[in-house]
DNA sequence: TCTGGGGTCCTCTCTCAA
DNA sequence: TCTGTTGAGAGAGGACCC
């Protein structure tokens, strides 16, 4: 019993999925005379950044996250397009039912990746070398979309694995990688100790800066120093986190349906606002968004956060728990607005935000009620059915009409499209 | 180069109650 | 009644991920 269970542990069971450029190669599927050129997805506006870049367009250095002005002068003659997260939805939706047709224990970390343990179906289905080439062949022929996938015994191995079997950019065009990589039981810390360090999940800029002054490089070098220097240095959870994930111990198990633990919607502005009136309609806008997205989901929640970022990039936030959970736009705008009259916008706001957290599932049939005014329960319920009977623009809040054109935007509305930011 | 949008998690500080 | 301690929860900010 015992060997068996130490068997099961060190068998490489975690599969990470993930698909090559993803958002790029779904635009290239949906129009072929795309194939073959540089094409870049969001980064279209003036305060953009790229989303995701064709392996053509990488060739020149375009990466994501990279500012859309800096893309553009590194590849004039890309392709730019604005995001289409619904079409993109679709296909991770599709994605997802493949995925579930192997083993139910799948778990999604973004539109375009996923973890799977296939231990409970190796006897099904053979070897997990086998199952994730069956997994590409599947995405290939359902999806006509490529993926590379990484197979190893904990999550941290797997996802490094599935970048090694990535294609690679160049200028004479994306150079196929192995598609399937496997690191073998025993073979963790050899594949793991050369990679740099901020290949490790955890490690951005700030926490590299702070290695750098002990000469860490590398993730050996990161296992090298001691647990207590790590410690003092980053603090406790965070450093005994990269010092056990240094050292391949990342017992995380792959965990399917986690819940949602906060909503919300921001929005940076093609120019910078300094007017509070200008700023409250926003915020009524914002909320208004992320109520429809709770009770979509079937949620409500008790504490509301609005995000301010002024003109040079300093950001705050002001947030306030209720006593009872909201899922309505004008009781979710109340409260944001409460916040905004502690903000000063006069230094011109270039990015604001409103978010619902501390959520709970909606009990049913007891949305919020204030008894002392409307029924902001039952007008609520009569605009999701507007939306869904004539389109999400078809209502909206009442501060909203009349404002110098402003639409009713509605989640999804990113600001990537061309000439709107 | 000049920094999106949607999130999660961690740390620090403050307040309040036991 | 006053003072000190402790723990929980809220609020704010920061780092990080895709």
């Amino acid at each position: 019993m015992l060997a068996h269970f130490h068997l099961v542990r060190n068998e490489p069971s975690i599969l990470h999925v993930d698909m090559d450029a993803f958002y790029a190669s779904v635009e290239v599927l949906e129009n072929p005379s795309l194939a073959g050129k540089p094409v870049i997805v969001g980064g279209t506006g003036y305060r953009g950044v790229v989303a995701a870049a064709s392996y053509e367009a990488r060739a020149y250095g375009v990466r994501s996250a990279m500012p859309s002005v800096r893309a553009r002068q590194l590849c004039p003659d890309a392709v730019f397009l604005p995001g289409r997260f619904d079409v993109y939805s679709d296909y991770s939706r599709r994605l997802h039912e493949i995925l579930v047709s192997f083993t139910p224990l799948v778990e999604g970390i973004a539109l375009d990746e996923a973890f799977l343990d296939v231990a409970g179906a190796r006897r099904l289905l053979g070897g997990p070398a086998a199952i994730a080439t069956r997994v590409r062949e599947r995405i290939s022929d359902e999806l006509h979309l490529s993926a590379s996938v990484g197979v190893a015994t904990s999550k941290l191995v797997a996802k490094l694995a599935s970048e090694a079997a990535k294609p690679r950019a160049s200028l004479d065009g994306p150079r196929p990688g192995p598609g399937v990589k496997v690191v073998p039981p025993g073979g963790e810390l050899a594949f793991l100790h050369p990679h740099p360090v901020q290949a490790l999940w955890g490690v951005g800029p700030a926490t590299l800066e702070r290695l750098r002054r002990f000469g860490v490089r590398t993730v050996g070098d990161l296992a090298a120093l001691p647990e207590a220097t790590l410690v003092g240095t980053l603090g406790p959870a965070v450093g005994r986190h990269l010092h056990a994930l240094a050292w391949g111990r990342d017992d995380r198990p792959v965990e399917p349906d986690r819940a949602a633990k906060s909503i919300g919607h921001e929005e940076t502005y093609a120019r910078d606002h300094h007017e509070p009136g200008t700023l409250a309609r926003e915020a009524v806008r914002l909320s208004d968004s992320v109520a429809d997205r709770l009770r979509r989901h079937g949620l409500v929640g008790r504490t509301v956060t609005v995000k301010v970022r002024f003109a040079d990039f300093h950001t705050i936030t002001r947030s306030r728990t209720l006593a009872s959970p909201v899922d309505t736009g004008p009781a979710v705008a109340a409260t944001a607005l409460e916040l905004m009259e502690q903000i000063d916008p006069s230094p011109g706001v270039r990015l604001l935000g409103v978010s619902v957290s501390n959520l709970a599932e909606e009990p049913a049939h007891q949305l919020s009620f204030d008894e002392t005014g409307p029924s902001w329960g039952e007008a609520s319920l009569a605009v999701d059915e507007i939306r869904r009977r004539f389109g999400d623009g078809a209502v909206g809040p009442a501060s909203l009409v009349g404002g110098q054109g402003m639409r009713v935007k509605r989640q999804g509305d990113q600001q990537w499209g061309p000439g709107e930011g």
